[in-house]
DNA sequence: ACTGTGTTTGGAAACGTTTCCACTATTGGG
DNA sequence: CCCAATAGTGGAAACGTTTCCAAACACAGT
C-alpha cells in the first residue's frame, strides 16, 4: 500500500495495455465486455484514481479556478465567494482561494502562482482596478477572468454592486427624509475603490439636491469602538444631522458610539449602511441600508468565466437597479420639513445650525416587520 | 504570443540544453555566468515561468492544500478558512476551498476530487466525524489531515472549541444567575454534531446544577423569524427564564422575535448565545455568549497539517481553557435568588411556575464597556 | 604531452495521463 | 476458401518538469 496505484499498474492487473485502461474508464473508446470487467475489477482492487496532475499535464486543463478577494471576514466577500464556489462546483471546478488583506504586494504574487498552477480562469477582486499588476499579467495571457466588486475600466465586463449609483440612492433617501447635512464615514479609504466611489456618488448627489457637502469622516482601524471619533466628528459639524457609513459594520458601530455619547439614533441622528447584512436586521433599531446581493454577483461572475471557456454567451450583468435597493430600517428618520438651505452645495457652508435636531416623534415602528 | 514558453523554449532561446535552464532557475547546481547570463534574459524575452502542473507530476507535490468546510456564511468559518489560508499561505501553499453546505455527498465528492488533484493535505470539517466517508479516504490513504471543529475519535488531534465543556459552563453561568429552567435552541440539529454535543454538554452539567432539564427548541429553517416558534415554546413552556441559543444568529434572532411578543430581554428571559460573532457587542443588549477563537483554531489546524508534512514537530492544541470563554453581555440578567427547586433534574418536571420570571432591576449597564 | 582532478554541460529517463496509429483477430460476403 | 472490412488492442509519443549520469572541457602538476 505504498504509492497510489497508476494506471499502469491496473493494466498490468488487468493483463492489457494502458491505452485500453483509459478507454475503458473514461469510455472513450472501443472494449470488449470481458476486458472491459478485467479492468473495473483491477480498479476496484487496486482503488484506483486517476491523478489530476497527469490527467491536467496532457490537457493542459486544471478544472481549478482561481480566486483572489481581500477578506472573507467581510461577509460581502464571504457570500460572492460562497455564491461563485456553488457555480464552480455544479460545473465541475475546484476553487483556489486567496484572501490578500487588501495588500497589493500579496496579490500580485498569488495572481503570479495561480497562473504557474494553470488554473482554468480567475475570479477577483483588486486592491486598485485601474492599475494592478496581477490584472495585467492575467490580460496579457488572455485568461478567462472576471472582475468582482470592482469597476471595470472601459467595456470590460465587471460584476460590481454599482457603488456610484447606490451612493446617490442614499443621497436621495436623506434629500427625501428632509437630511441635508450628512457625513460620510469611511474605513480603509487608501485601499479601497469601493469606498472612494461611494463617497463621490454620494458627494455628487447631495450636490444635486441642494444638499451641503457631505464631510468626510475617515478612521483607520478596524477596532469597534468609533465613540472619540464621533464625538470630535459631531463636536466638529454640530449640524449634522445623518450620517452615511460605507459599510454596516461602521454603521452599526457608529450606532453604539452614539449610545455611549447619549446621541439616540435615530431621533438625534440618523443613520445609513451598506451592504445589507443579515443582522442588520436583527438588531434594534434595525438599520436603514443599501440591501445589496453579493452571492449573486459572486456566481454572476462565475458565469461569465464559464461561458468564456466554453465559448458559450456569456450571461448580462444585471441593470444596476437588480444589483442593490434601499432597505428601509429603524436608524433613519424622516426630520420635520423646514426651510430649504441656501442652494449652493458647493463648498462648506458655514454651519448656522448651532444645535443638533430633536425631533422627538417617537417612530420605533418602521421596522416592525 | 501563442502558448505560454516552456522550459525548452528558454533552452532554445538561450542555446543550452533543458537541464541547465532548470539548473539555472532553480538554483541547483553549477553554472558558468555566461550562461545563466543568457538563460535569464531569454527567460526574461520570453516571459517563461515554470509550470507548476509539469513541477507536481515530477515531483509529486503540488503546494496545494484542500479545506472543506460547510458554509463560510457563517463568519465562524469565515474566520477559521482566512486563518488557515494565511497560514498556508506563508508557507508557501494555496487553498482549494469547497463549501458542502451540510450535504455529505458534496463532502464525499469533493474529497474524492481533492485526493485526485493531489493535495499536499487536506483541512476539514465534517458533518459527522465518527462516520464520514471522505474522512475514511484520507485516512487509508495517510494523507496529511487535521479535523477542525470535529472532536476526533479517540487520540486524533482535532482543533475544536470543546463544545461540550463550554456548553457546561453556559449552564453554570445560568446557575449563578439563579435561572433554573431554560431552554436549547438549535438550527440544523440533526446535520450538526457540535450542536448535539452543546446539547450535551449543556444537559448534562444542568443536571449537576439541580437546574430542570434544559427544554429542547429545534428549528428547521434559518429565516429570521422564529416568532412562531419563540411562542408556541414559551406558551409550552412558561417557567422557562433563560434560553441557551446554539449560535450568535439564533441568539440574535430569538431577541428580536421577544421583542416582537413584547418580552422584554433580559428582563423577561435571558439569552446567551454560542461563538462570540463581533456583531454581537455592538447591539443593544449586547449578547452574553461563548466567545470562541476560531481563527487561531484554523491556523492552528493548518499548523498541524504542515508539520505532518515536514514532519516537525506538531503544535499543540491548546487547553479548552484557552478556546473559549464566557463573554458578559446585556442579554442575560440575574434572577432574585429564590427557594431551591427540588433536585430531581432528570425527568422534566411539571413546571410549577405559572408565570415569566419579572424581575425588573433595570441593569442596562452591564454592557456599557 | 599526458594524466588526473574538478567543473560545466546536455541527453535521457521518469512522473501519469491521453491519443494517434498500426497491428491483430474476427466477421461477413463473395 | 479467400479477401476485405471492422472491431479490439497495445506501443509509443507527447505534455513540462527534475535529476541522474556520462561526456566534454579546462587546467594544473608531473
Amino acid at each position: 500500500m505504498g504509492q497510489p496505484a497508476t494506471i499502469k499498474d491496473v493494466a498490468l492487473h488487468a493483463g492489457c495495455g494502458v491505452a485500453t485502461v483509459s478507454r475503458v474508464l473514461n469510455q472513450s473508446g472501443p472494449a470488449s465486455a470481458i476486458i472491459r470487467e478485467r479492468v473495473l475489477a483491477a480498479v476496484d482492487e487496486l482503488d484506483f484514481q486517476f491523478s489530476e496532475v497527469g490527467r491536467s499535464l496532457q490537457s493542459s486543463v486544471t478544472r481549478t479556478i482561481g480566486c483572489v478577494v481581500p477578506s472573507i471576514e467581510n461577509p460581502v466577500y464571504a457570500n460572492a465567494v460562497q455564491g461563485a464556489q456553488e457555480v464552480f462546483l455544479n460545473a465541475g471546478y475546484q476553487m483556489l482561494l486567496v484572501c490578500t488583506n487588501y495588500n497589493p504586494e500579496i496579490e500580485t504574487r498569488a495572481i503570479r502562482t495561480l497562473i504557474a498552477k494553470q488554473v482554468d480562469g480567475i475570479l477577483l477582486t483588486v486592491a486598485d482596478a485601474q492599475n494592478s499588476e496581477g490584472l495585467n499579467l492575467i490580460r496579457s495571457r488572455q485568461l478567462p477572468h472576471s472582475l468582482l466588486f470592482n469597476e471595470a475600466p472601459a467595456g470590460q465586463v465587471s460584476w460590481s454592486v454599482g457603488d456610484h449609483a447606490a451612493a446617490a440612492m442614499v443621497a436621495d433617501v436623506f434629500a427625501e427624509n428632509n437630511h441635508t447635512h450628512t457625513g460620510f464615514l469611511a474605513l480603509n479609504f487608501l485601499n479601497s475603490d469601493r469606498a472612494r466611489q461611494r463617497y463621490e456618488g454620494f458627494v455628487e448627489r447631495c450636490a444635486q439636491n441642494e444638499m451641503a457637502r457631505p464631510v468626510l469622516l475617515e478612521v483607520d482601524d478596524d477596532g469597534l469602538d468609533l465613540t472619540a471619533h464621533l464625538k470630535d466628528f459631531l463636536d466638529d459639524h454640530p449640524s449634522l444631522t445623518g450620517i452615511f457609513a460605507s459599510n454596516d459594520f461602521l454603521a452599526l458601530a457608529s450606532i453604539r458610539s452614539a449610545r455611549k455619547l447619549s446621541i439616540e439614533v435615530p431621533q438625534d441622528l440618523s443613520i445609513v449602511g451598506f451592504d445589507g447584512i443579515k443582522v442588520g436586521q436583527l438588531v434594534e433599531p434595525s438599520l436603514a441600508t443599501i440591501e445589496t446581493v453579493p452571492q449573486a454577483l459572486g456566481a454572476g461572475a462565475s458565469q461569465t468565466i464559464l461561458s468564456i471557456i466554453n465559448g458559450s454567451a456569456p450571461p448580462e450583468v444585471p441593470l444596476e437597479e437588480k444589483r442593490f435597493s434601499f432597505r428601509a430600517g429603524g436608524s433613519l428618520m424622516p426630520l420635520a420639513a423646514e426651510s430649504e438651505d441656501d442652494g449652493k452645495g458647493t463648498a462648506f457652508p458655514p454651519s448656522n445650525d448651532p444645535t443638533h435636531q430633536k425631533a422627538k416623534s417617537n417612530r420605533r415602528d418602521q421596522d416592525e416587520i
